[in-house]
DNA sequence: TACAGCATGTAAGCAGTTACATGATTCT
DNA sequence: AGAATCATGTAACTGCTTACATGCTGTA
């Protein structure tokens, strides 16, 4: 997915700003399967807003910097949705570096191993964090859209997101919790193993 | 993690080619959380070797095309380990375009939702054999590292990514089977709800 | 006959990260 | 006083993917 795509699948949840849409990769409903960066989000909004598949506003605020509220188009809208449609989905890719560096336990201080453990298992309690508390996130009014042409119904643009995210959402929360639940059931095994071999060589 | 600290770290397990490294990437222990491509995979074994931390003997092989067989150095294997000691883990990615898709499962229609699950599914089972069939493929012998200054003393070799990999290979298999255990459990309400909505707004 | 697997390598191109640039406000 | 949050934007750089180039073997 690239990130033309992910922005406009952000402002399908409604209008946001640049800034807006990084959190919802960063801390939001997003956070769990992409990711984007500032540095890629701006010149992708402001190519999308070019080609007219979202328009802004440049919105005054008091003691803050003005802000840009971008919105999807109709052809925005139906841009997305094809291209939803189209897309063949990539793999999926995973990478850890907390998990390479544990491939070699054998090789590192018990206590390294420890603390890379603890670690993985403290971001995984953060994930978990952000995907219960996301829920419903997608329902939040955003104020700006209650009158706009790009939106159907209330009622579908209150179940916005809801279903698929409810879905993933759950996903997402099963499998942090299968994480933590295999960590604390054999991260003191695990060690004490480790602690064995180094004892039989030093 | 860079790619050459993942050729690096490929090694450690014992003498390969480029070719095979990828091989590990793709198929082996660590599938699961990392990957690389050739077209990375070569450029960094040559500067690896330029630099000393890796050398290769080129072997001679019938009926197949000529291999270069690289192997750690002891000040290769130094670096690494300095490397793994000093590297603060980045953050991990996760980046699925299924579970972007699902998120709008709303906005498509109910059969594409049924094949982006199972699709999911499929590759979480593919994801599950790799891991279940790669425990203990760090302990098939290499034939040819040993008698080599490289490795320590033969239990040591024996045993050279083993409980770091079985604690990574046991957690993979957790995720794996909570993901396919969410979906077999969720997935046809998930798309019995979509359907109702479907059926109230068409 | 065509495709998949084994095997290596180069190079163009792109996408995205990081750093830089700027600046106000609020919290510690 | 300094850090963090809000807010936007550019540009250099990097790292990776993709495609190209080559060629043999075994299978469908």
């Amino acid at each position: 997915m690239d990130i033309r795509s992910l922005c406009l699948g952000a402002l399908m949840a409604g209008d946001a700003s640049g800034y807006e849409i990084r959190k919802m990769f960063e801390e939001g409903v997003f956070s769990f399967f992409q990711m984007a960066s500032l540095g890629s989000i701006y010149p992708a909004l402001t190519k999308l807003s070019q080609e007219g598949l979202v328009t802004f506003t440049e919105q005054e605020q008091e003691n803050r910097p003005d802000k840009k509220v971008y919105r999807l188009t109709p052809e925005g809208r139906r841009t997305f949705l094809r291209t939803l449609f189209q897309t063949r989905p990539g793999e999926d890719r995973y990478r850890s570096d907390i998990l390479f560096l544990l491939s070699f336990a054998h090789e590192l201080p018990v206590e390294l191993c420890e603390a890379l453990i603890d670690e993985y298992a403290a971001r995984q309690e953060v994930m978990l964090d952000r995907i219960t508390e996301a829920d419903g996130q997608f329902n939040k009014d955003t104020d700006t859209n209650t009158d706009t042409d790009t939106k159907t119904d209330p009622d579908t643009s209150k179940s916005a997101c809801q279903a698929g995210c409810d879905f993933i959402g759950g996903l997402g929360e099963a499998v942090c919790r299968a994480t933590l639940d295999f960590i604390s059931k054999n991260k003191k095994p695990f060690l004490a193993e480790l602690r064995k071999r180094r004892s039989r060589q030093p």
